[in-house]
RNA sequence: GGCGGCUUGGCCAAGUGGUAAGGCAGAGGCCUGCAAAGCCUUUAUCUCCGGUUCAAAUCCGGAAGCCGCCUCCA
């Protein structure tokens, strides 16, 4: 079965085929550090997380670079509105990324570089274009002549001359074509610089992904990803410089996401409806926001809301209480090998290999759950060995599926009694009385007194307590 | 003005030309002292109009509606 992945470089599906077989080389845009992270940025490091994830599950050996944008014009405004340094900006907000993606089960990249880190290979990148009379200097800026690049367009798919047309553009006399970017600003006074050979001046925005993605995966790698807004221009500029520096190919596919929108509303400051990540999972456990990030495909548009939120919350309990039904049967701690792969990884795998189906995916996951129900309803002897070792299977799929999306990630008897704990605060439930009820109400079943039963169990669900009888005594949830 | 995308049941959402996954909600049933959970059954001529095909949600053309990018943006 081949990986198929659609490449925005070609606009079709196309299989994969690393440049190295067995192996695979990924740069994907990270943040510009100066704000809080919102729910976009989220999607775009979930899902690539999620390629990581499956990557590594079928093998490959995935060299994951994801970049932080440390020095930009609006670190700078932002420094200088607070009276700080720029640096003071760019790490309170790369540690905050960390808290929020730690948060959200993202795992780390194989190397995180920041720009100001890689200030050298692009001056020399710099100069290369220079001397190849694509890049050209003008009092102390530096920049990129796009019609020496024939193919300029070829990502976004747009036409020098279309664009010009119709589109706003900064007019900057001293730009060959308006469509030139900035390789290297100068600085003004007071604003953090390095010394280059067109004077005291940073590096512009595009430049810096050319030289880091080059430095850890060559010249030529296999996979680049950010968030669609991306592609223009900043991609479409990553390429030209590249491959005008290089004379060489540069990234072979091209993945981005889709954007979210807050109830159907485009999601912006103007219109205050930015969501951070932190203020989202003040109100959502962060599994039920990769569940909800996943549920779609990654290249349509989601629309997030209080709706779609706490469907995912649903489904994130409804497969914790399957993984907690299985724990009394075995124990989920038990690594033991199931070396043959089940028919739901086969099936999920199957999705993943669509590119990254992973809404097609998460149904697999629920086909197994309800596999699984149905071996465990329709068996007599729960502790039949044949029964464990069938169980075993489906089990091994499930987690290997879910640790795929990065979910379930917790022991499902700890995940429910956090949600009581957080429930019991937020709604200030005295915990004693319910136990006592609860407590009585099992003494009035065990005296056959079911009147009194019903009556206590009334009483708990005006005070929105919700009771479970199982085998191993009764349980209890907070509704709402 | 240019480029691109979307429109699938009450809601969310997959869908590779061969007769519509999954979740939520609804209805009926099994199980349960009653519940809950779970299981079973059940709910769609796929925006509209043409065309290609033995066969189209899937391909082509057209219409309507919605949206994104072209400026910093995940």
């Amino acid at each position: 079965m081949t990986l198929r992945i659609y490449n925005t470089l070609s606009g079709k599906k196309e299989d994969f085929i690393p440049l190295v077989p067995g192996k695979v080389g990924m740069y994907v845009c990270g943040p510009t550090v100066y704000d809080s992270c919102h729910i976009g940025h989220a999607r775009s490091v979930v899902v690539f997380d999620l390629i990581l994830r499956y990557f590594e599950k079928r093998d490959f050996d995935v060299t994951y670079i994801r970049n932080f944008t440390d020095i930009d014009d609006k670190i700078i405004n932002r420094a200088n509105e607070l009276a700080v340094g720029y640096k003071d900006i760019s790490e309170k907000y790369i540690a905050e990324f960390y808290e929020d993606m730690d948060a959200l089960n993202v795992k780390r990249a194989s190397i995180e570089p920041r720009a100001t880190e890689h200030i050298k290979g692009m001056i020399s990148l710099i100069s290369g274009l220079i001397n190849k009379g694509k890049a050209y200097a003008v009092d102390g800026d530096v920049f990129f002549s796009v019609e020496t690049f024939g193919e300029y367009g070829k990502l976004s798919g747009r036409q020098l001359q279309d664009m010009e047309a119709g589109a706003r553009i900064d007019v900057d006399d001293r730009k060959k074509n308006p469509f030139d970017f900035a390789l290297w600003k100068s600085s003004k006074p007071h604003e953090p610089y390095w010394e280059s050979p067109w004077g005291k001046g940073r590096p512009g925005w595009h430049i810096e992904c050319s030289v880091m993605s080059s430095a850890f995966l060559g010249d030529t790698f296999d996979i680049h990803g950010g968030g669609k807004d991306l592609i223009f221009p900043h991609h479409e500029n990553e390429i030209a410089q590249s491959e005008c520096a290089t004379g060489k190919k540069y990234a072979r596919y091209w993945i981005h996401n889709g954007f979210i929108n807050i109830n159907q509303e485009k999601m912006s400051k103007s219109l205050g409806n930015f969501k951070t990540i932190k203020d989202i999972l003040k109100s959502y456990h962060p599994e039920a926001v990769r569940l909800f990030l996943l549920s779609s495909h990654y290249r349509s548009p989601i629309d997030f809301s209080d709706q779609s939120m706490d469907e995912a919350t649903l489904n994130l309990e409804k497969i914790y209480t399957l993984l907690k039904r299985v724990s009394d049967i075995i124990d989920p701690l038990d690594k033991t090998e199931v070396t043959e792969s089940g028919a739901h990884w086969i099936d999920f795998c199957e999705a993943m290999d669509d590119d990254f189906n992973s809404a097609k995916g998460i149904a697999v996951i629920f086909e197994a759950i309800r596999h699984m129900n149905r071996v465990l309803d329709d068996s007599s002897d729960q502790t039949s060995s044949q029964l464990v070792s069938q169980v075993a299977v489906i089990y091994r799929d499930i987690i290997r599926m879910t640790q795929t999306i990065g979910i379930a990630a917790e022991r499902p008897d700890e995940f429910f009694k956090k949600k009581i704990r957080l429930a019991v605060e937020e709604k200030s439930v005295d915990v004693a009385v319910v136990e006592r009820m609860i407590k009585d109400r099992n003494d009035a079943r065990k005296a056959k007194d079911f009147t009194a039963a019903d009556r206590i169990r009334d009483e708990l669900q005006k005070m929105n307590i919700e009771i479970k009888d199982g085998p191993s005594g009764t349980t209890w949830s907070v509704a709402g």
